[in-house]
DNA sequence: ATAAGCCATGACAGCCTTGTCAAGGCGAGC
DNA sequence: GCTCGCCTTGACAAGGCTGTCATGGCTTAT
């Protein structure tokens, strides 16, 4: 197969320089109609694709952008990847990932691949995008970046979320509307920004429809199956017990279904169960869990587009952002009150 | 910080030639140790990184190495990535994730990537793994890689491996030893070969402890959740049942579980459950799952290994291939026969 | 002592593309 | 008809590093 063509044959072969062949590639404007659509034959018949060193070597693009995480959800990150890739091949960028061990210092693992890779953008996970000693290496380093739901100091960067409270307010909803009143809430590991607008949701849609919010059917939650379980396990005591349960992620989620399980609770008819985050897990168990799904290819892909210039900025402005939708998924572990 | 420190400022500071920084940095012989120590003091003083554009330029390594997979397993695909990555780093290698679309022509997708990108190695995950027009594509283009349990052609390409023969076979023993000598067995899909293979090893393990295996006790299933319930459904029908249901894989487990829960069997008491894959649902069950840990994370390594050079081979000898070992997870799902 | 050979180092070209700048062609305006 | 300025194109250098080959010093064998 063709090995190495380089950008000379196809300027033979079209007749025109090296520059004009460049030009074309890149899709500046000021070409002729008919050379450009030369050139672009040319490319096609002998199936050139430009070296991406030589590209980044002699402009300031790399043609690559970093995805950088510490996460320990799998779903997530292949998820982020996915949506991110999707956007980036459009634009022939390819993808780069940089698990980072946060156990360490994780600012000194970042600094040197920005140096030798001088990436186009990169995209932050949560919980990197809030470890400020990443972000100011990255400013530093003058690498654009966005972050991907981030809890603090949403002013700083370009970043891209989802309307946590008003997801959770609509589960609530989802909830009041089977005829539910009494409404057990398992809060989120308190140093997740989303623990605390998820729980606002709730409470917010509570309020609104005039239900008490009773203070020993409110958990806390540190977001694992465990911490899911016990949690439930003290909601669940004795017979003065919620009708439903909002737990504010999955995994907590299926640690109450555990617990009902074991207590011979039926889901849904004595107990109904919502989740959040629509995990792979929330398929994986009997009745299937009604939860709330985050766009996350969604997501990923605006932050790559974000990168990519989908919206230029100009000085001084505010740094974009995008808030994305998201997708109430009920299946069976909700139902009505009886 | 340091924006962009050349070579050539680490060949002034140290005195020496800009060749002679090159061959420090590349770990060339024929440098002597105090020249050799001189550069790399300066190096660290100057917090210099090579730029791995102008390498690959000019050399012929492009310190990429690519991971293709189109892998409906999102923890899977994360351990492959942080296993390669492990290994990666070391030398200096990045890692370009490549998600394939194999509801296209895969083999399209994969050389123009190949041709922009001229990846040193890549390291191919099942199903892609077994896709012939990529390996076509591959070879054709000269780049090296290595395939992560491959079904078929073994000989055709350096790979790694799991033994899972033996890892069924253990699994199964494990569930002897516990008194069970009626286990059922659900195969996995087959076409994929670890399916015939972990079938294989139930037999054998059946065979060699002077069980016999009733033919209604195994049932075809598929790797989904689904497809272990309903053949669950059917084993579990009646009186006439296993004491103990061997999966083979995690998913179909689980599925077996929500069936049991569903008839109230219990788990371990009245029937054990063993799956195969250790995915994160196995942790998320209760009981949790027995099941066999594949050393993913370790096999890519050994993948960008063998990448990497870790044995070079001589011209015509059989390409290198690594088996490395299972380990059987006890938890919960399985007991002692009642 | 002389030749042969190895070791350590450096000079220089080249890898393939893009950025800069200059030049030629051509239509518009005066 | 002439100047101005825009559109289109090309020549050339530069980008940071490695490969090749040459150099000189030093060791080993004769």
């Amino acid at each position: 197969m063709s090995s190495k063509v380089t950008i000379h044959e196809v300027a033979r072969l079209s007749g025109v320089s090296i520059k004009t062949v460049s030009r074309v590639l890149n899709r500046e404007p000021n070409v002729k109609t008919d050379t450009r659509t030369r050139v672009q034959e040319a490319v096609a018949a002998l199936n050139y694709r430009p070296n991406i060193s030589a590209r980044s070597l002699a402009g300031s693009k790399a043609y690559l952008i970093g995805v950088f995480f510490d996460n320990p959800s799998p779903a997530y990150v292949t998820d982020v990847q996915l949506g991110a890739i999707a956007r980036c091949r459009e634009e022939g960028y390819h993808l780069i990932v940089e698990p980072l061990d946060s156990q360490g210092d994780v600012a000194a693992q970042v600094e040197p691949m920005l140096h030798t890779l001088r990436m186009d953008g990169v995209i932050l996970t949560p919980p990197v995008c809030d470890n400020t000693a990443v972000l100011d290496v990255l400013e530093a380093e003058g690498v654009p970046y966005v972050r991907l739901s981030p809890d603090q100091d949403l002013g700083r960067s370009a970043h891209v979320r989802m309307d946590d409270v008003r997801a959770a307010y609509e589960m609530t909803g989802h909830l009041i509307a089977l005829g539910h009143t009494d409404i057990g809430f398992i809060k989120g590991h308190p140093d997740h920004g989303a623990s605390h607008l998820r729980y606002e949701g709730y409470l917010q849609a509570m309020k609104e429809h005039g239900h008490a919010v009773r203070e020993d059917h409110v958990e806390q939650g540190y977001f694992s199956f465990r911490s899911g379980f016990e949690a439930a396990e003290r909601l669940l005591a004795g017979d003065d017990r919620p009708t439903a349960i909002f737990a504010s992620n999955d995994d907590m989620a299926l640690g109450v279904m555990a617990v009902a399980n074991r207590l011979r609770l039926e889901v849904p008819q004595t107990l109904s169960v919502a989740g959040f985050d629509d995990t792979p897990g929330a398929k994986v168990v009997w009745p299937q869990l009604t939860t709330v799904r985050q766009p996350i290819q969604a997501m990923a892909a605006a932050a790559a587009d974000l990168l990519l210039g989908g919206s230029k900025r100009g000085e001084g402005e505010a740094p974009p952002s995008r808030l994305l939708d998201f997708q109430l998924v009920v299946r069976e572990s909700t139902g009505p009150v009886r």
